[in-house]
DNA sequence: TTGTACGCGTTATCAA
DNA sequence: TTGATAACGCGTACAA
């Protein structure tokens, strides 16, 4: 076993000190050319890499970045991760994740972990948990000790920093809308609890579009998830939740659902109901995930182009890290969504 | 903006030695009670957190692992991060993740990028570029360096190290060996090429459950799907090939394929050739993914505990880390499949 | 042209 | 009880 070499062993074996190695391997023109051959010759030979630590240390930047995520298995998160290492890997930087799994104290655990010297910078998405206390110290503290912070899709627009998210708002509304001229006349939101701010953008959305086509719109048509059932095995109080809904309104024509699984419950449920989709009810949902496309029938959806706000997200906060000195002002970017219409709208 | 305090600052501001605060903050009984109590009370104020970095580069150990996989947006390698997060961060550990998209090359310098002093070891599932190529130096360096390498699911054979897989000979034969049970006498595969190691067992365990119950085995039976159409965006050429398998085996009543996109294609291309499932074929996928229960009809699969790979590649790891003398021999975890039954078979 | 010394932040050993 | 010093690995300013 060849252990790492170091520009020690390497300066002990040719003697001559470490300086002169550290030189002749950047390609110092202080070193003559005798000792340069004969020092790259070795460093190649026993495969000599810097060891990144004592850099790190020495520069005090990391190359590093650390993500923040509630939830790794989610097609929307592992393709803004995914995003992110694009980028970052192009620019010479690496990633470190952490998963809040939606706690708070996780959340702060995990910030607290990298946050001493681990990483140069955090980009990540809040946990409903914290967005519920909001409670947000850990990130004001981040920020104040120097370390950049950029929030993408669930941001808190308190928070001093970049952000990337989708236009929640216009897309809702895109969608709404296009099931209004569908034919649609009675359209059902199936959403989230108001404190996720996702949730309460798409919600508006929603309104907006119903208002701007003289909709009126009604408390009993709105659904509001509680966190409980988002879970893949909590699956039954979901669907009844839904299944009360459709059953108080049995007119139902339209179903926007902020989300993939209320999308494709809601469907199931529609269907045990024998209702025919879509000529009976139409569908969309708020998704960049794969059941979509596989679901039968297939759903339309408000595409957020997660891989993208991953890239964005890394390019805000790598461009940060390398222009420190300008102190340039926070920008918000926002990402276009997509309508993707398949077989759920007619 | 209060920059992150150092012991140094810490010793300045108190007018006494470095040494000193750093024994006291580490409640040395070496240290007075009263600098003791001086000393932490500052420390506390100004949030003092001994710098990581520094940490590893003392004490040569980064506490940090290197996850390489070929791709993210999946939900077996998500889940498997999601194990190896929980157990890392129960460590004390952080994860670093490195994707080489199935490419060689950038497996290589994934690795190479990690190797020099950012980690203390890997977990790592091979990419398919690799397997073909059959070019394993990187692994051996990073062995021979005593940087300790934990494969999962698609390992090598001839690598020394630990892995963990599940038994996917067994798991294919059992699934095989329902289908049987539930009837099925004309049993299709649809399987990788050959230099995946996952998809060749499968395949012997198909082969093998056909031989156990007298069935002979077709090649006409068999498709072997090239790497070219694993992407969501070629599913035309995947559903084309499994669309003439059927019509030049108008009889098959039977299905069994090694991934979920597979299990999932030809299920559509048999209803579209107006076959009733399970009533005249019937289906089993080798999956640990989300779209098989939420599938029309949902698929019957042969389940490989992601998660729990996850896991127990992270404690191999990790025991091996904190107990380097001890030299222990390679071993090879087999992670138990399960069948679920659903839908799709009888 | 080469070598020495310092500093990045920490801990540990040894001297005061 | 406290302080000074070395070491981890590196790059670089300055001295030789």
């Amino acid at each position: 076993m060849k252990q790492k070499v170091t520009l020690k062993q390497i300066a002990n074996e040719l003697d001559v000190s470490i300086g002169t190695v550290s030189k002749a391997l950047r390609n110092s023109k202080e070193i003559s050319e005798d000792t340069r051959q004969k020092v790259q010759a070795f460093a190649k030979l026993y495969n000599y890499r810097p060891n990144n630590i004592a850099l790190s240390l020495k520069n005090r930047k990391t190359k590093t970045i650390g993500i923040i995520i509630p939830e790794i298995v989610h097609n929307f998160f592992s393709k803004v991760i995914r995003g992110i290492e694009l980028v970052a890997n192009k620019k010479g930087y690496n990633v470190i994740v952490g998963l809040s799994n939606e706690s708070f104290s996780k959340e702060v655990i995990n910030m607290e972990m990298l946050a001493n010297g681990s990483i140069d910078g955090f980009i990540l998405s809040t946990s409903k948990q914290t967005m519920l206390n909001q409670d947000y110290h850990h990130f004001t503290e981040s920020i104040n000790q120097g370390m950049p912070i950029v929030m993408f899709d669930r941001v808190i627009s308190e928070i001093p920093c970049d952000k990337v998210i989708v236009d929640d708002f216009e897309g809702a509304k895109k969608a709404v809308e296009q099931l209004i001229a569908k034919g649609c006349g009675k359209i059902a939101l199936i959403t989230t609890k108001d404190y996720v701010s996702v949730g309460k953008l798409r919600t508006q959305g929603y309104l907006s579009a119903l208002d701007s086509h003289k909709i009126e719109a009604a408390a009993s048509l709105i659904l509001k998830i509680s966190e409980e059932y988002d879970s893949e095995d909590q699956l039954e109080g979901l669907e009844s939740e839904i299944e009360n809904l459709f059953k108080d309104n049995p007119d139902i024509d339209g179903v926007f659902a902020v989300n993939e699984l209320y999308a494709l419950s809601a469907m199931k449920v529609a269907r045990k109901l024998n209702k025919t989709i879509p000529e009976d009810i139409q569908f969309i949902g708020f998704t960049d995930g794969m059941l979509a496309k596989h679901a039968t029938p297939s759903l339309s959806t408000v595409s957020q182009h997660a891989q993208q706000m991953g890239e964005k997200s890394a390019e805000l906060l790598i461009h940060r890290l390398e222009h420190e000195e300008e102190e340039e002002s926070y920008q918000t970017v926002i990402i276009e969504t997509e309508l993707i219409l398949r077989n759920s709208t007619q």
